[in-house]
DNA sequence: TTGCGATCCCTTTTT
DNA sequence: GGGATCGCAA
């Protein structure tokens, strides 16, 4: 999860080998084909490797690399860009091992995400960048937080500028290098001026927070490297070989980033050593600004540029490679390329339309059985979905059917309530301007500084043109604020200087290791011993969970420690101004947090199925594929109806899941699904008609499944099971609110158990459940998660 | 204020 | 399915 390539370090030692050794470097060519050699060879000047799903991508990066060191190429002026900090991981590994002992060679080496690079760049260049280096990574949920409050400050209402909308046209914005000026320039039209304005906000009360967003941290530094030339020469000189993968998926900042470094434009006939690898086939995410004319028009940039074509497959059987080519062909936008093998036989590709989304899944699950009993192994197989709501069916389907499973979410962790709190604490204590994770801990646990106290302290703040927390620290001097809101305030400011000696992080009083301090922070803040009193008071095993997760907080803060390497930190650079490591460390720790992404949390390890979305699903292989959903709306999904590039864009998430399969590949769809809490009749997607019904085979089974068996079971009781499809006929009553009386205790699977407060009836009734530490919700009784705990009574 | 309950409203993908 | 929000009652 956690990495620290190294970069802007400088080594005293050249690590240069002996050019001689011949060797190693024909082992690093022994086994590859004539073009592969042909990428790994090719080390000087722009090259272009045009790579078809499962070409041996991942094994010509990783090999060219091991060749550039092995040639007397210091490993430090290599930076090998990828789209997570799993595949980063990887291929840091891979290359290590390449390299042979010690890993003493690949030292120096930076192999990160783009969004990593530059948050080491931004704190190096922090100045240059307009921004204090401590400062914070606002994820998706801050970032809407701040937008509605720029939103209210441009007093415009909340319902006709939707902060979503908003954000996301900010956001499409930063990904095309505009700022909010630039943007505004370009607003012509009275919508388009207000979010205009609202950017301009946002962006004045990101800077107030000391914080960036996801799409700052490419924006600022692509910025700072076209302005700055100090930071620029620095960067060139550093890095002298540049490797981008997943080219296809880089946005415009992310080019100019890439450019830059590389050098283009440079005066004279430099021709930069900058590698890009991808294929314009799997390009996945247009909606987040990806450009794929950065990788088609690749040789207009570098006219110079070498192009080399991998289309050999190695992953896929004949009849999976078909079905992916006869696919991908009906797209027009693209050169055609085909797909082929020298393997021969292989299964028929799959397709099965069920009755509903509970045969659906069942079927799936009974399959992924049926492939175990053939001999695949859990880990080598894989479920994919379009959308991320899809994965409860087929989770609740896995668990009866007993397969073990993991969910490919690596945000998950940090999403909890109670996790956010202990970052954000941590977050405040990091950067105290940061002010919306001020707002969210200021009162949790209850320290009577309600919304009052914290709306009066924020005015005083911008009164005076302070933080709100430097506002907190001067509340003895507010006239307008009780005594008991005055000592409340003290007392907090007090606790927060307690972990940081007032900001200065020096002093013996004070935590000398990350996790000691995060420990403290999770304690000293109340937050343990308030979810230690639900647990205690309720019972229930979700307040017990929230305890033990905020102690794999601390261990995981223990495990960044460990790995962490002061050296390697720019901002520990006592150039940069001396910062405590504790501070340093800190930064670094909560940058890993922010930057964690769902991919990362495959772990082929596992014997167990591994569940993901099909962008997740990017880049993996797997011996046996189900891709569940099928069906227009889904894949293709409903936006993207009525908008050709974006249908092309999802036939190529199509083309992305059933390449990933090696030798066995199951899609299907159902007739009818659920969405949100109503039954549709669905249409099968375009996609299965557009497969080649000479590989494929094609059953209807929506008619052979009549089952509502058992949706209602408490899971938790595992009941052993056959492998058998049931098919039950008949007594498929949902159960109505009756069976839910006021006064019952049930249970849900996240929320924990819960107490019905009440009831109303109908097609789509309802219960009210108070949830203990976790406040009432209203759930739907028929698609409600809920288990009878105890009948009223 | 706070807690509760009802009503509204949405709904892709992710660094 | 459930998050957000708003009005109402205590």
């Amino acid at each position: 999860m956690h990495f620290d390539a190294p970069i802007l370090t400088d080594f005293d030692d050249d690590p240069r080998h002996a050019p001689e050794a011949p060797d190693p470097t024909q082992a690093l060519l022994a086994d590859l084909t004539e073009p592969q050699k042909q990428a790994v060879l090719h080390t000087e000047g722009p090259l272009l490797v045009l790579a078809a799903a499962g070409s041996g991508k991942t094994r010509v990066i990783t090999r060219r690399i091991a060749y550039l060191v092995h040639c007397g190429v210091p490993a430090w002026q290599i930076l090998a860009l990828t789209f997570t900090n799993k595949a980063a991981g990887e291929m840091r590994e891979r290359i290590g091992t390449l390299l042979g002992e010690g890993a003493r060679a690949s030292r120096g080496l930076t192999v990160c995400t783009f969004h990593a690079l530059c948050a080491r760049l931004l704190r190096r260049y922090a100045e240059a960048a307009g921004l204090k280096p401590e400062f914070a990574i606002f994820d998706t949920s801050d970032q809407l937080a701040l937008v509605k409050k720029a939103v209210e400050a441009c007093q415009l209402s909340t319902a006709n500028f939707q902060p979503r909308a908003i954000l996301s046209a900010i956001s499409n914005a930063k990904n095309d290098l505009l700022d909010a000026e630039q943007f505004a320039a370009g607003a012509m039209d009275f919508s388009t001026r207000c979010v205009a304005q609202v950017y301009r906000a946002y962006t004045r009360m990101l800077r107030q927070a000391n914080a960036v967003d996801f799409d700052d941290l490419l924006l600022l530094t692509a910025r700072a490297l076209a302005h700055n030339a100090s930071v620029r020469e620095e960067c060139r000189a550093r890095w002298q070989y540049l490797l981008i993968d997943e080219y296809q998926d880089t946005n415009k900042a992310q080019f100019q980033i890439a450019s830059l470094i590389a050098g283009e434009g440079q005066a004279g006939s430099r021709r930069p050593n900058i590698c890009v690898v991808g294929d314009p086939d799997q390009a996945i995410y247009g909606w987040r600004g990806a450009d794929i004319s950065n990788i088609l028009d690749f040789e207009e940039h570098y006219p110079a540029a070498a192009v080399i074509k991998l289309g050999e497959n190695f992953r896929s059987t004949a009849p999976i490679l078909a079905a992916a080519d006869t696919l991908i062909k009906r797209n027009t936008r693209r050169k055609h390329k085909p797909l082929f093998t020298s393997k021969s036989g292989g299964d028929r590709v799959e397709c099965v339309l069920c009755r509903d989304e509970h045969h659906e899944a069942r079927l799936a699950a009974d399959w992924l059985r049926s492939r175990h009993e053939a001999g695949t192994p859990w880990r080598e197989m894989a479920v994919f979905y379009r959308t991320n709501a899809l994965s409860r069916v087929m989770e609740d389907a896995l668990r009866e059917a007993n397969v073990p499973y993991t969910i490919a979410r690596g945000t998950a962790f940090y999403d909890r309530e109670e996790i956010k709190h202990a970052l954000a604490y941590l977050r405040v204590v990091a950067n105290p301007a940061d002010g919306v994770s001020l707002a969210r801990i200021v009162n949790v646990p209850t320290r009577a500084i309600g919304d009052t106290t914290y709306a009066r302290l924020e005015s005083h703040a911008a009164a005076q043109g302070v933080t709100v927390f430097e506002a907190m620290r001067r509340a003895g001097s507010a006239a307008d604020l009780n005594a008991r809101a005055q000592g409340a305030v003290g007392k907090f400011v007090q606790m927060m200087d307690g972990w940081t000696a007032g900001g200065a992080f020096m002093g013996q009083s004070l935590s000398t290791s990350l996790a000691d301090l995060v420990d403290r922070v999770v304690k000293e803040s109340g937050l343990e011993s308030m979810y230690k009193a639900q647990a205690h008071t309720s019972k229930s095993d979700a307040d017990a969970e929230r305890v033990e997760n905020l102690a794999e907080l601390v261990s995981s803060a223990r495990q960044f420690e460990m790995e962490y390497d002061p050296a390697a930190d720019p901002a520990a650079d006592p150039a940069a101004g001396g910062t405590p490591p504790l501070l340093a460390m800190l930064r670094g720790y909560l940058e890993s947090v922010a930057l964690v992404a769902d991919a990362d949390a495959v772990d082929p390890a596992q014997g167990s199925v591994t569940l993901m979305t099909l962008h997740a699903a990017k880049g993996l292989e797997f011996g046996a594929v189900a891709m569940i959903g099928l069906e227009e709306g889904l894949l293709p999904h409903a936006r993207a109806r009525e908008n050709d590039a974006a249908m092309e864009e999802e036939r190529r998430l199509c083309f992305v899941g059933i390449t990933r399969a090696m030798r066995r590949l199951l899609m299907t769809a159902s007739k009818y699904r659920t969405i949100r809490g109503m039954s549709e009749r669905t249409i099968p997607s375009r996609f299965l008609g557009e497969l080649p019904g000479e590989h494929v085979t094609i059953s209807d089974q929506s008619d052979m499944w009549d089952g509502h068996d058992e949706e209602h079971e408490d899971a938790s009781q595992e009941t052993p099971r056959d492998g058998n499809r049931r098919i039950v006929g008949g007594g498929g009553v949902r159960p109505g609110a009756h069976q839910y009386p006021v006064g019952s205790v049930v249970r849900h699977p996240q929320f924990g158990v819960g107490v019905v407060q009440s009831a109303t009836l109908g097609a789509d009734a309802r219960v009210v459940v108070a949830f203990r530490g976790v406040g009432t919700k209203t759930l739907v009784v028929a698609y409600a998660r809920l288990t009878l705990v105890n009948p009223a009574g």
